[in-house]
DNA sequence: TTATTAAATGACCTTTTTGTCATTTATTCA
DNA sequence: TGAATAAATGACAAAAAGGTCATTTAATAA
Protein backbone atom coordinates (compact mmCIF):
# COMPACT_ATOMS: atom_id res chain seq x y z
CA UNK A 1 0.00 0.00 0.00
CA UNK A 2 2.20 2.64 1.01
CA UNK A 3 6.16 2.72 1.27
CA UNK A 4 8.45 1.74 4.25
CA UNK A 5 9.02 4.82 4.93
CA UNK A 6 5.19 5.88 5.41
CA UNK A 7 4.77 2.97 7.48
CA UNK A 8 7.30 3.92 9.69
CA UNK A 9 6.58 7.33 10.30
CA UNK A 10 2.61 6.32 10.83
CA UNK A 11 3.35 3.21 13.22
CA UNK A 12 6.12 5.76 15.03
CA UNK A 13 3.69 8.38 15.20
CA UNK A 14 1.07 6.10 16.73
CA UNK A 15 3.09 4.46 19.26
CA UNK A 16 4.32 8.08 20.55
CA UNK A 17 0.82 9.12 20.86
CA UNK A 18 -0.13 6.10 23.00
CA UNK A 19 2.29 6.62 24.81
CA UNK A 20 1.73 10.47 25.31
CA UNK A 21 -1.51 9.87 27.06
CA UNK A 22 0.34 7.74 29.27
CA UNK A 23 2.80 10.54 30.42
CA UNK A 24 5.52 9.44 28.28
CA UNK A 25 7.84 10.62 26.09
CA UNK A 26 9.59 7.50 24.10
CA UNK A 27 13.02 7.93 22.55
CA UNK A 28 14.07 6.50 19.04
CA UNK A 29 15.15 3.01 20.83
CA UNK A 30 12.05 2.42 22.59
CA UNK A 31 10.27 3.56 19.49
CA UNK A 32 11.60 1.68 16.70
CA UNK A 33 11.53 -1.88 19.24
CA UNK A 34 8.09 -1.16 20.22
CA UNK A 35 7.16 -0.55 16.46
CA UNK A 36 9.60 -3.11 15.10
CA UNK A 37 11.15 -0.43 12.77
CA UNK A 38 15.51 -0.12 11.90
CA UNK A 39 16.80 1.75 14.43
CA UNK A 40 18.69 4.78 12.40
CA UNK A 41 15.86 4.13 9.89
CA UNK A 42 13.52 5.26 12.00
CA UNK A 43 15.47 8.50 13.61
CA UNK A 44 15.97 10.04 10.24
CA UNK A 45 12.29 9.46 9.87
CA UNK A 46 11.28 11.01 13.50
CA UNK A 47 13.96 13.80 12.82
CA UNK A 48 12.16 14.70 9.48
CA UNK A 49 9.06 14.58 11.13
CA UNK A 50 9.71 17.11 13.70
CA UNK A 51 11.41 19.58 10.76
CA UNK A 52 7.96 19.42 9.75
CA UNK A 53 6.62 19.97 12.47
CA UNK A 54 4.51 16.55 13.65
CA UNK A 55 6.23 15.94 16.04
CA UNK A 56 8.25 17.76 18.94
CA UNK A 57 11.32 16.18 20.82
CA UNK A 58 13.11 17.47 23.66
CA UNK A 59 17.07 16.49 23.98
CA UNK A 60 18.62 14.97 27.29
CA UNK A 61 18.01 12.91 30.10
CA UNK A 62 14.36 12.23 29.76
CA UNK A 63 14.11 13.57 26.58
CA UNK A 64 12.07 11.87 23.72
CA UNK A 65 9.55 12.75 20.94
CA UNK A 66 6.22 13.80 21.41
CA UNK A 67 3.14 15.44 19.79
CA UNK A 68 1.63 19.02 20.83
CA UNK A 69 -1.23 18.28 22.68
CA UNK A 70 -2.84 22.33 21.64
CA UNK A 71 -3.30 21.22 17.82
CA UNK A 72 -5.66 18.95 17.03
CA UNK A 73 -4.68 15.37 16.09
CA UNK A 74 -3.50 15.09 12.56
CA UNK A 75 -5.19 12.57 10.16
CA UNK A 76 -3.52 9.35 8.71
CA UNK A 77 -3.61 11.36 5.36
CA UNK A 78 -1.86 14.39 6.37
CA UNK A 79 0.92 12.00 7.21
CA UNK A 80 1.33 10.54 4.34
CA UNK A 81 0.89 13.39 2.06
CA UNK A 82 4.12 14.94 3.76
CA UNK A 83 6.08 11.61 3.41
CA UNK A 84 5.11 10.19 -0.30
CA UNK A 85 3.58 13.04 -1.86
CA UNK A 86 -0.11 13.41 -3.10
CA UNK A 87 0.44 10.23 -5.59
CA UNK A 88 -2.45 8.28 -3.67
CA UNK A 89 -4.84 10.82 -5.51
CA UNK A 90 -3.58 10.71 -8.88
CA UNK A 91 -2.69 7.21 -8.51
CA UNK A 92 -4.15 5.60 -11.45
CA UNK A 93 -4.61 1.50 -11.81
CA UNK A 94 -3.03 1.77 -15.43
CA UNK A 95 -0.60 3.72 -14.88
CA UNK A 96 -2.04 7.22 -16.87
CA UNK A 97 -0.02 9.98 -16.39
CA UNK A 98 -3.21 12.50 -16.62
CA UNK A 99 -6.09 10.12 -16.01
CA UNK A 100 -9.23 11.66 -15.15
CA UNK A 101 -12.67 11.97 -15.92
CA UNK A 102 -11.92 13.58 -19.09
CA UNK A 103 -9.16 11.25 -20.44
CA UNK A 104 -10.19 8.16 -18.43
CA UNK A 105 -8.35 5.12 -18.88
CA UNK A 106 -10.79 1.78 -18.73
CA UNK A 107 -10.59 1.23 -15.28
CA UNK A 108 -11.33 4.62 -14.14
CA UNK A 109 -14.89 4.84 -13.50
CA UNK A 110 -14.59 1.68 -11.24
CA UNK A 111 -11.57 2.62 -9.04
CA UNK A 112 -12.24 6.41 -8.49
CA UNK A 113 -14.83 5.28 -6.14
CA UNK A 114 -12.46 2.78 -4.16
CA UNK A 115 -9.98 5.84 -4.25
CA UNK A 116 -12.61 7.83 -2.46
CA UNK A 117 -13.64 5.01 0.18
CA UNK A 118 -9.63 5.21 1.12
CA UNK A 119 -9.64 8.83 1.28
CA UNK A 120 -12.41 8.89 3.66
CA UNK A 121 -10.65 6.77 5.68
CA UNK A 122 -7.30 7.96 5.58
CA UNK A 123 -8.52 11.62 6.78
CA UNK A 124 -10.81 10.60 9.01
CA UNK A 125 -9.11 8.24 11.19
CA UNK A 126 -6.00 10.02 13.00
CA UNK A 127 -2.72 9.45 14.98
CA UNK A 128 -5.04 9.84 17.99
CA UNK A 129 -7.56 7.87 17.09
CA UNK A 130 -5.41 4.65 16.00
CA UNK A 131 -3.58 5.22 19.46
CA UNK A 132 -6.60 4.72 21.13
CA UNK A 133 -7.89 1.78 19.69
CA UNK A 134 -4.74 -0.31 19.29
CA UNK A 135 -3.70 -1.75 22.42
CA UNK A 136 -0.28 -3.20 21.22
CA UNK A 137 1.34 0.48 21.39
CA UNK A 138 -0.85 1.14 24.92
CA UNK B 1 -0.97 1.69 -6.97
CA UNK B 2 1.20 -1.10 -8.68
CA UNK B 3 5.08 -0.56 -9.73
CA UNK B 4 5.59 0.36 -13.20
CA UNK B 5 6.43 -3.69 -14.58
CA UNK B 6 2.74 -4.23 -13.79
CA UNK B 7 1.72 -0.68 -15.38
CA UNK B 8 3.05 -1.84 -18.94
CA UNK B 9 2.32 -5.28 -18.93
CA UNK B 10 -1.12 -4.13 -18.41
CA UNK B 11 -1.06 -1.70 -20.98
CA UNK B 12 0.84 -3.53 -23.26
CA UNK B 13 -1.83 -6.28 -23.07
CA UNK B 14 -4.77 -4.12 -23.18
CA UNK B 15 -2.89 -2.67 -26.33
CA UNK B 16 -1.92 -6.58 -28.14
CA UNK B 17 -5.74 -7.79 -27.42
CA UNK B 18 -7.11 -4.43 -28.74
CA UNK B 19 -5.09 -5.19 -32.22
CA UNK B 20 -5.62 -8.81 -31.99
CA UNK B 21 -9.17 -8.01 -32.17
CA UNK B 22 -8.76 -6.10 -35.35
CA UNK B 23 -6.54 -8.81 -36.68
CA UNK B 24 -3.26 -7.36 -36.65
CA UNK B 25 0.14 -8.31 -34.27
CA UNK B 26 2.07 -5.62 -32.92
CA UNK B 27 5.61 -5.77 -32.41
CA UNK B 28 7.74 -4.63 -29.47
CA UNK B 29 8.24 -1.01 -31.00
CA UNK B 30 4.93 -0.28 -32.00
CA UNK B 31 3.27 -1.70 -28.39
CA UNK B 32 6.06 0.21 -26.45
CA UNK B 33 5.45 3.31 -28.84
CA UNK B 34 1.83 3.29 -28.23
CA UNK B 35 1.46 2.81 -24.88
CA UNK B 36 4.17 5.25 -24.25
CA UNK B 37 6.76 2.40 -22.11
CA UNK B 38 10.19 2.32 -22.07
CA UNK B 39 11.39 0.20 -25.76
CA UNK B 40 13.50 -2.35 -24.06
CA UNK B 41 11.98 -2.73 -20.91
CA UNK B 42 8.49 -3.19 -22.51
CA UNK B 43 10.09 -6.46 -24.66
CA UNK B 44 11.73 -7.49 -21.42
CA UNK B 45 8.40 -7.81 -20.02
CA UNK B 46 6.40 -9.03 -23.18
CA UNK B 47 9.23 -11.42 -23.06
CA UNK B 48 8.38 -12.57 -19.56
CA UNK B 49 4.44 -12.89 -20.00
CA UNK B 50 5.19 -14.50 -22.82
CA UNK B 51 7.48 -17.32 -21.51
CA UNK B 52 4.71 -17.22 -18.44
CA UNK B 53 1.65 -18.12 -20.84
CA UNK B 54 -0.28 -14.82 -20.80
CA UNK B 55 1.27 -14.47 -24.24
CA UNK B 56 2.01 -15.64 -27.45
CA UNK B 57 4.43 -14.46 -30.30
CA UNK B 58 5.93 -14.82 -33.13
CA UNK B 59 9.35 -14.36 -34.95
CA UNK B 60 10.18 -12.76 -38.37
CA UNK B 61 8.75 -10.99 -41.18
CA UNK B 62 4.93 -10.35 -39.77
CA UNK B 63 5.51 -11.66 -36.54
CA UNK B 64 4.56 -9.70 -33.30
CA UNK B 65 2.64 -10.53 -30.02
CA UNK B 66 -0.66 -12.09 -29.73
CA UNK B 67 -2.98 -13.78 -27.25
CA UNK B 68 -4.64 -17.42 -27.20
CA UNK B 69 -8.31 -16.79 -28.45
CA UNK B 70 -8.84 -20.28 -27.41
CA UNK B 71 -8.22 -19.69 -23.88
CA UNK B 72 -10.98 -17.46 -21.67
CA UNK B 73 -9.65 -13.50 -21.32
CA UNK B 74 -7.05 -13.42 -18.49
CA UNK B 75 -8.52 -11.06 -15.42
CA UNK B 76 -6.27 -8.21 -14.43
CA UNK B 77 -6.00 -9.64 -11.17
CA UNK B 78 -3.96 -12.47 -12.85
CA UNK B 79 -1.89 -10.47 -14.45
CA UNK B 80 -1.10 -8.30 -11.65
CA UNK B 81 -0.24 -11.79 -9.67
CA UNK B 82 1.89 -12.85 -12.22
CA UNK B 83 4.05 -9.82 -12.54
CA UNK B 84 4.63 -8.51 -8.41
CA UNK B 85 2.87 -11.50 -6.49
CA UNK B 86 0.36 -11.74 -3.71
CA UNK B 87 1.18 -8.76 -1.82
CA UNK B 88 -2.03 -6.62 -3.02
CA UNK B 89 -4.11 -9.28 -0.51
CA UNK B 90 -1.49 -9.38 2.06
CA UNK B 91 -1.07 -5.15 2.25
CA UNK B 92 -1.51 -3.55 5.47
CA UNK B 93 -1.80 -0.07 5.70
CA UNK B 94 -0.01 -0.16 8.71
CA UNK B 95 2.60 -2.44 7.66
CA UNK B 96 2.06 -5.08 9.69
CA UNK B 97 3.79 -8.16 9.03
CA UNK B 98 0.44 -10.45 9.94
CA UNK B 99 -2.37 -8.07 9.50
CA UNK B 100 -5.14 -10.08 9.88
CA UNK B 101 -8.75 -10.67 11.83
CA UNK B 102 -6.90 -11.98 14.57
CA UNK B 103 -4.24 -9.26 14.72
CA UNK B 104 -5.58 -6.46 13.40
CA UNK B 105 -3.99 -3.46 12.76
CA UNK B 106 -5.77 -0.42 14.47
CA UNK B 107 -7.38 0.46 10.58
CA UNK B 108 -7.86 -2.74 9.59
CA UNK B 109 -11.50 -3.29 9.88
CA UNK B 110 -12.06 -0.31 7.83
CA UNK B 111 -9.56 -1.17 5.27
CA UNK B 112 -10.60 -4.76 4.46
CA UNK B 113 -13.81 -3.53 2.74
CA UNK B 114 -11.77 -1.57 0.49
CA UNK B 115 -9.42 -4.33 -0.18
CA UNK B 116 -11.74 -6.69 -1.26
CA UNK B 117 -13.73 -3.79 -3.45
CA UNK B 118 -10.79 -3.46 -5.38
CA UNK B 119 -9.95 -7.15 -5.39
CA UNK B 120 -13.63 -7.47 -6.91
CA UNK B 121 -12.56 -5.21 -9.59
CA UNK B 122 -9.49 -6.23 -10.52
CA UNK B 123 -11.20 -10.00 -10.87
CA UNK B 124 -14.16 -9.13 -12.76
CA UNK B 125 -12.33 -6.75 -15.14
CA UNK B 126 -10.05 -8.57 -17.82
CA UNK B 127 -8.00 -7.65 -20.61
CA UNK B 128 -10.39 -8.13 -23.14
CA UNK B 129 -13.47 -6.35 -21.59
CA UNK B 130 -10.68 -3.02 -20.93
CA UNK B 131 -9.32 -3.85 -24.60
CA UNK B 132 -13.01 -3.64 -26.11
CA UNK B 133 -13.71 -0.32 -24.13
CA UNK B 134 -10.50 1.99 -24.24
CA UNK B 135 -10.49 3.19 -27.64
CA UNK B 136 -7.43 5.08 -27.06
CA UNK B 137 -5.64 1.64 -28.54
CA UNK B 138 -8.00 0.58 -30.85
C1' DT C 1 31.41 22.05 35.40
C1' DT C 2 31.55 17.62 33.90
C1' DA C 3 29.54 13.17 32.77
C1' DT C 4 25.61 11.33 30.78
C1' DT C 5 21.79 11.12 27.89
C1' DA C 6 19.46 11.68 23.73
C1' DA C 7 18.28 14.10 19.49
C1' DA C 8 20.43 16.43 15.07
C1' DT C 9 23.03 16.06 11.07
C1' DG C 10 25.09 14.48 7.04
C1' DA C 11 27.78 11.16 4.64
C1' DC C 12 27.65 6.74 3.03
C1' DC C 13 26.26 2.03 1.80
C1' DT C 14 23.01 -1.83 0.02
C1' DT C 15 19.18 -3.58 -2.34
C1' DT C 16 15.49 -3.21 -5.44
C1' DT C 17 13.42 -1.25 -9.25
C1' DT C 18 13.72 0.53 -13.60
C1' DG C 19 15.77 0.78 -17.87
C1' DT C 20 19.48 -0.14 -21.77
C1' DC C 21 22.16 -2.66 -25.07
C1' DA C 22 24.53 -6.11 -27.93
C1' DT C 23 24.12 -10.45 -29.67
C1' DT C 24 21.66 -14.63 -31.01
C1' DT C 25 17.89 -17.26 -32.86
C1' DA C 26 13.96 -17.99 -35.60
C1' DT C 27 10.84 -16.81 -39.47
C1' DT C 28 9.42 -14.93 -43.83
C1' DC C 29 9.76 -13.78 -48.47
C1' DA C 30 12.00 -12.66 -52.73
C1' DT D 1 19.68 -19.56 -50.41
C1' DG D 2 20.17 -15.23 -48.37
C1' DA D 3 18.56 -10.74 -46.97
C1' DA D 4 15.38 -8.66 -44.02
C1' DT D 5 12.57 -8.77 -40.05
C1' DA D 6 11.45 -9.47 -35.37
C1' DA D 7 11.54 -11.96 -31.01
C1' DA D 8 14.87 -14.27 -27.37
C1' DT D 9 18.46 -13.88 -24.22
C1' DG D 10 21.55 -12.27 -20.90
C1' DA D 11 24.70 -8.87 -19.26
C1' DC D 12 24.93 -4.28 -17.72
C1' DA D 13 23.83 0.42 -15.96
C1' DA D 14 21.20 4.12 -13.74
C1' DA D 15 18.04 5.65 -10.35
C1' DA D 16 15.28 5.21 -6.36
C1' DA D 17 14.26 3.14 -2.03
C1' DG D 18 15.76 1.40 2.10
C1' DG D 19 19.02 1.40 5.66
C1' DT D 20 23.57 2.33 8.52
C1' DC D 21 27.01 4.91 10.93
C1' DA D 22 30.04 8.44 13.02
C1' DT D 23 30.06 12.77 14.76
C1' DT D 24 27.97 16.97 16.63
C1' DT D 25 24.81 19.56 19.43
C1' DA D 26 21.86 20.30 23.25
C1' DA D 27 19.82 19.29 27.75
C1' DT D 28 19.95 17.33 32.39
C1' DA D 29 21.61 16.17 36.74
C1' DA D 30 25.08 14.99 39.95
Amino acid sequence: MFNKETEYALRSMVYIQAQNLKGRKPGVEEIAGATEAPRHFTAKILHRLARSGFLLSSKGKGGGFFIDREKPSVSILDVVKEVEGQKIFSGCVFGLKNCSNEHPCPLHSRYVSIRESLGEMLSTETILSLAMKYPAYQ
